[in-house]
DNA sequence: TTATAAATCACCCAAATGGAGTATTTATTG
DNA sequence: CAATAAATACTCCATTTGGGTGATTTATAA
């Protein structure tokens, strides 16, 4: 009886140096775990990722939310786009609505205070491989407290994506089911800008598909 | 002051022997047009409109609905697909609501009855090449009538595309923003039948591009 | 029983798409 | 003035699509 499941590799991405650290050597002694990217910052995460092999890609993510650069947010709500089964855990000091809502909306399984035990950090990860969501408790009231009247926040979220204007006009191409080369047409620009444009618009729709560009756009009415 | 217009290129689909000489020798007569396209089926009208030249391919085509085979509505429903600038006139014996509507849906510019005098078809020719819409005032009036109590119609009209539990099962899937192959995966089925299923769904829906389908599907909710 | 519709699988090919870069110009705003 | 966002244009490349054709199986209706 070694090991009976494989090991959970996990990685670390936190500009505080001696948290980074002391987090990394405690995981250390944990053997059913498997520390295999350490990052201080989203950048330096995301190109690690790309030279890592398949055997050090990281089933578990502990993401500090307040990075220097690409916040931890924005870096889950890249990292789902690319990697939607790989989880992730928010960790953060700070416990305001605005970062949990989002951090939930971007993705992220877990969500946990920085001042969470060693043990419950390793439980936590177990917990999300058995399809689990991981929350301090201090978090989870809030999460509920927002549950009761979402009602507001998903009017707030009606707001969603920041298209420009030329974003927008030619999202209605697409939506009209043209084509890159009829929409430069239609709207006198180069079938290669067009192509920018819809390329800019999939990142902060984060889709990537015209059609699922087109049901967002039709669910949050963006016509 | 030769030709100062360009002749309008005129095709005819008739079954009707007696019917279909007659007309094509009458139209002869009018230097306005040009004759280049003459079938007695909607096959065989496919047929012959593949193989012409540039400079033979109608612009306008008068339709018979009642044919042999694939009749007139299906046909124009077809051709407005692949030639969506084609002017069709619907010739007809018969006036009953169903095809007049249908006919409309499908997207024929004209209808006209068969008793129609030879000049007044011609006129209708060159109206439509001038954005008229040539119709016989005994349809006129039901196509008025129509107007005045769409309600129903349009009712009857959101039952829209008889796709397949397949099909629909498969479309939730493009709407979703799946590639085929995902789509084979989830539904255990080979790409290629995926795709063969798509083609069907675009053919009966009348678009050709998985972000007009998508579009098609939310605006009338098949989902 | 013979059409007909539905569902399934397959191949070919041209066109379109999506993804990742690079680069210039023009506002706007701190 | 420098930094930033927006708009514009282009290249390369692998994958996906869309369209055409053809074929088999099953079930249902004429």
């Amino acid at each position: 009886m070694e090991s009976e499941a494989p090991k959970i590799n996990v990685a670390i991405v936190e500009d505080h140096d001696i948290f980074r650290k002391r987090l990394s050597e405690l995981l250390y002694f944990y053997k059913e775990l498997n520390l295999t990217l350490v990052a201080d910052s989203a950048e330096s995460f995301f190109e690690k990722l790309e030279r890592s092999q398949d055997e050090e890609v990281p089933d578990v993510v502990l993401m500090d939310i307040e990075l220097p650069g690409m916040n931890g947010i924005e870096a889950t709500f890249e990292l789902k786009r690319n990697e939607p089964e790989m989880d992730i855990i928010m960790f953060t000091v700070f416990e305001d609505d605005e970062r949990i809502f989002d951090s939930i909306q971007v993705g992220a399984t877990g969500y946990l205070l920085k001042d969470t035990p060693i043990d419950d950090v390793v439980n936590a990860i177990k917990d999300m491989k058995e399809g689990g969501s991981p929350i301090s408790p201090s978090i989870a009231r809030r999460v509920f407290d927002m549950m009761r009247n979402q009602k507001e926040k998903a009017d707030t979220d009606e707001v969603p994506f920041n298209l420009t204007p030329a974003e927008i006009k030619i999202l209605e191409q697409v939506i009209d089911g043209k084509t890159n080369k009829e929409i430069a047409e239609v709207v006198f620009l180069s079938p290669w800008t067009v192509k920018t444009h819809i390329k800019n618009i999939y990142k902060k729709m984060h889709v990537n598909s015209r059609a699922a560009a087109v049901r967002l756009a039709l669910k949050r009415n963006i016509v």
